[in-house]
DNA sequence: GTGCTTGGCTGACGCGCGTCAGTAACGCGC
DNA sequence: GCGCGTTACTGACGCGCGTCAGCCAAGCAC
């Protein structure tokens, strides 16, 4: 009975008008005049009643969903590792709701398909697709069809509206800080294989700060992870294996750089004394890591913010730009100092 | 023109069908039979003009909308630092998807409200509410009025169906295996503020775990974080002055352990040799905390689906239990260790 | 041939809402 | 008194689908 049961024509009987007049005051339309009495009569019906819309059929008379799908493409592993997802979360359900819209979640593997269907067959109103991949065909077709899409992360040919964070500045300043300390042996762990381009974006930022500073770029203090801890430690014990005298190393990801720190920790070296580490993400616990950890912060709840508002705009028409970079900021701890040994132009930006 | 327009009347008119036929076929109704012939007829048309049913449509007319809405209660600081969101997440959708239902996120930090709409309105056919607190308003109407709701969480007054982990089980366990290695002096640092029932949960556990172990319990010995990794550290510092004699400590939470670890570094204690800490989560880094955490494990995928499932169940009208409690499982790593001195029956249950 | 089933399909209604053209009442200037 | 807005509201249609009673032809028993 108090189920939500009641329709607008109860209220309209129930406040003596038309359902019309009710559609008018309830959706609070501008452009047509009700007089404040009849207005009030129909809140007070309405509430009387307990009287709330029935969203199903909103939409299909109104021709929108008032709702945006947010596609988790990230494999099981990103995402469990993904410290950060929270706060996007919350960004994306905050544009979204300061512009009237839900948002609906799916979270699917790569591999697992089946996403389209819920733009398509209108449910929403568009998608943020979040960690795309290039091998995506549900995403081409979608934007073949020109259904509103925005990409989180990055994709090369697809000609989707996309946002993200600065990785390649964010990268470059990180080693930037390293090179400005002295260091001119410096490693690079990646936080993915290069076939995510987030990842392939910090190695290039990585290597511009080193062509900046003249330094020669060495594939052998380059080196894979992918995603979680485990791989930051094997990674690392291939750095110390391959380049010793590493003085620094740069490591794309907090979650491997933890790993990474237990590899030093296991070789006996100290940081940031014998090797100094600078990470990327500034995950809440980074603070806390020991020493605590210099790193770029990703501004997450940001970024959702930035994917959702890209996301309403391209959905009523407005303009999109194609490529939106959120700056990060270098947040300086404890985890990179100057090198041990004879710290040649400790402060001079290079060594020139 | 591709943009999912074509209606099922433009499938009955090219598959020379009527339009019930085609909702026949497309739904798969069992109890209507349709010859085979006709079936692919259907099928073919509908493939060639690419249709979609109209989602908003459909729910009007069967009246249900195959969604669930996943209401996160907690507060931003909770979201952010919750390790284990992303997983609980997948859980729910992949229980959601195993139905045929989809998941619509609400994001709302207590105080703001709004979220009832999501189900009065039809939008969706019910909801689980995720850290729910006692003094929600919106969450006892929705309980009087019989909508569907799953409570991930426990909340002692509700008459509401909950999912939720064993708390008090696995605190216990933690807490045993320090009595089992020899300590009676145990500390414990709670994951959260005691009006959490999560963390009065934990702190029962704890104090079960003494009084099998005629271990006296000292209120002096507990002390409150709330969350994040600062909280610990606070929290252990404090502990370690009002109790400087505790061998072990019991944080319920491995984020929280954290920053207590790092309390217990700048208070010159090494773990687990002057110090064990046992935790709770097992979140994705606790393998690499320096020592390797000894934590009870949340299976936060299967916390997801079942609180996903029971929803489901709820809403076709199936059974469903008052209260699902999870088992944990205690992952032993190297945080805990027999304590230094005299170490009095190590290996026996209690030191009876 | 008649009556009765059965399989295969359709016509028409209704879900609850937004919306537009239209109407009735009213004021106002001349 | 007439024409001409204005204001405040309404009637009726349509959104795209699910569904049920009902229809027709074919098969079968007698």
């Amino acid at each position: 009975m108090a189920r939500g049961r009641a329709t607008s024509a109860d209220v309209a009987k129930l406040a003596g008008v038309s359902r019309t007049t009710v559609s008018v005051v309830l959706t609070d339309r501008q452009d047509i005049h009700i007089s404040p009495a009849t207005r009030r009569r129909v809140f007070d019906a309405a509430e009387r009643l307990d009287y709330h819309a029935h969203a199903p059929a909103r939409q299909l008379a109104a021709g929108t969903s008032l709702t945006i799908g947010l596609v988790l493409r990230q494999s099981s592993e990103q995402v469990a590792g993904d410290a950060l997802l929270g706060e996007t979360l919350r960004g994306v359900t905050a544009a979204a709701r300061a512009g009237g819209y839900r948002v609906l979640v799916e979270a699917l593997p790569p591999g697992t398909g089946g996403y389209e269907e819920i733009v398509r067959s209108r449910q929403t109103d568009g998608i943020i697709v979040s960690g795309p991949r290039a091998d995506d065909v549900a995403l081409s077709n979608l934007a073949r069809d020109d259904f509103p899409v925005i990409l989180q992360g990055w994709l090369p040919r697809l000609n989707l509206p996309s946002v993200d964070v600065d990785n390649r500045a964010g990268a470059r300043a990180a080693v930037e800080l390293l090179v400005r300390q002295g260091h001119r042996s410096i490693g690079c762990i990646t936080n993915a294989p290069l076939a995510y381009t987030a990842a392939l974006e910090r190695l290039s930022g990585y290597r511009e700060a080193l062509e900046a500073s003249s330094i020669p770029f060495d594939p052998d203090r380059v080196v894979e992870a992918e995603f979680d801890a485990a791989s930051g430690y094997r990674a690392m014990r291939t750095l110390l294996d391959r380049s010793p005298g590493c003085t620094a190393v740069f490591v794309a990801s907090d979650v491997v750089a933890f790993g990474a720190m237990g590899a030093l920790r296991d070789g006996s070296r100290r940081v940031p004394e014998d090797v100094s580490v600078v990470a990327f993400d500034d995950i809440p616990l980074a603070a806390y890591f020991d020493p605590p950890l210099t790193t770029v912060r990703i501004p997450a709840f940001e970024l959702g913010q930035a994917a959702g508002q890209a996301l309403l705009d391209r959905v009523v028409g407005r303009p999109v730009a194609a490529r939106t970079l959120l700056p990060t900021e270098l947040v300086v701890r404890a985890s990179a100092a100057p090198p041990p040994v004879p710290a040649r132009a400790v402060g001079s930006p290079t060594g020139r």
